[in-house]
DNA sequence: CAATAATTTCACAAAATCATCACAATCATT
DNA sequence: AATGATTGTGATGATTTTGTGAAATTATTG
């Protein structure tokens, strides 16, 4: 899952954060100025980055306005007053959100999946080809032999899943949970059916989406 | 490409706006108040300059009249509200266009384009064309086979925003983040709203913004 | 301050997509 | 070949999403 960047110069704030984040599924790491904190995002990929303002060294905005010179991760500033936020806002540095200390686990939590679905789809490549089908995520286009193919959102999201995992088998249940969500509730031979579909839509190419007799389906190039 | 004085006390201000032009291609030189942005610009060449009006030793006016004195270049007043811009204006002081804090990257980058494509009619385009559509951003006109269509602001900004980055979906959230701004709150559905309107004013190009079902909108020239 | 324009919200209609079922086809095992 | 489990498929009603006209609200202009 995401990776959340957490840069507090105090240890439990950032202690804090992570224990509110893990149990989400976050992978949490720490930095505790901004000087450490670039460093962080410089080795490390980082899918959004929650960031203090008032920082000794290296303080929140001006790491902002590093990391915005060479990525748009989403960052969520915290800050203890909210008139802070008015500078932040005021400069337009490039924040995607804020949060007021104090803080509930439930709000941070909340705003953390709120910016990430926001900003999700943003990144830079977007496009994967697997033998005769182009996929542009960007532009949630397919094309199959050169010729556009108009799909339908969960079609077009198994069809990315597929082709971003080639050869790998998928579990009907694991298709539920990363195309329909953790909390779909319903038959698993959806499924089939939008499989179904997806293959009549890709003509040929649709024997490229492979029954895995008695565990799912994969999506394979190589017969 | 051109260069940019930027005069503003604020070292914030000041790294911001370079954080926004250089991408651009623009090269920035930074003065913290009037007497260094004097010496600056008699230092080197300078194709624009940008001018916070508040600063202490010598202020935005006094600094703009020394600078009239020996040169037409271009200069934009950033201003903290819009009335500090009638006393500019009032006092006839040659400055070629102001920018009311705060402002966003976008409007930043195409004054600046904009100023100097007026001045010296060399610089960047900051008209887009797509398929039957121009959009001039400066003017803010846009035409459709030949014919000026009015378009009110958020329409204006919504195909600005699509003919920018053609091919790529938007969501309505990311819509209202990026023309509505990210404090906006209110209905998604508003968004629905003003597709609609500009599709009618496009008329038959109207159709080249592409409803994507279950995700948001996308301009597209191709099917 | 009135008039006008722009924006937002609302309610309902229209359209697209989705989930489910029933039955047919296929597969693995015996 | 028979059997039971699994998968393919067409049809269909339910659900979700989007389009749209009109009213309400807000901003702008003279």
């Amino acid at each position: 899952m995401a990776t959340i960047l957490i840069v507090d110069d105090e240890k439990e704030m950032r202690e804090l954060l992570r224990l509110y984040l893990e149990p989400e599924g976050f992978t949490c790491i720490e930095a505790e100025d901004g000087e450490a904190g670039l460093a962080e995002f410089g080795r490390k990929h980082v899918d959004l980055i929650l960031l203090d303002i008032m920082m000794p060294k290296l303080d929140g905005y001006r790491f902002c306005m590093h990391v915005r010179e060479r990525s748009q991760v989403p960052i969520i500033f915290l800050t203890a007053r909210s008139d802070e936020w008015d500078r932040v806002y005021g400069l337009q540095i490039g924040a995607d959100d804020y949060i007021v200390k104090p803080f509930s686990p439930n709000e941070v939590v909340a705003r953390v999946h709120a910016v990430l679905r926001r900003t999700k789809g943003t990144d830079v490549t977007t496009s994967y080809e697997a033998g005769p089908i182009v996929v542009d995520e960007k532009a949630r286009k397919v094309i199959v032999n050169g010729k556009p193919v108009v799909l339908t959102l969960k079609e077009f999201e198994l069809l990315v899943l597929f082709v971003k995992h080639r050869g790998q088998v998928f579990t009907r249940e694991q298709l539920l949970d990363r195309v329909w969500g953790i909390h779909y509730v319903g038959s698993t031979r959806t499924v089939d059916t939008h499989i179904k579909t997806l293959r009549i839509k890709l003509g040929e190419a649709g024997q490229l989406i492979q029954t895995v007799w008695g565990v799912g389906y994969k999506f394979d190039e190589t017969i």
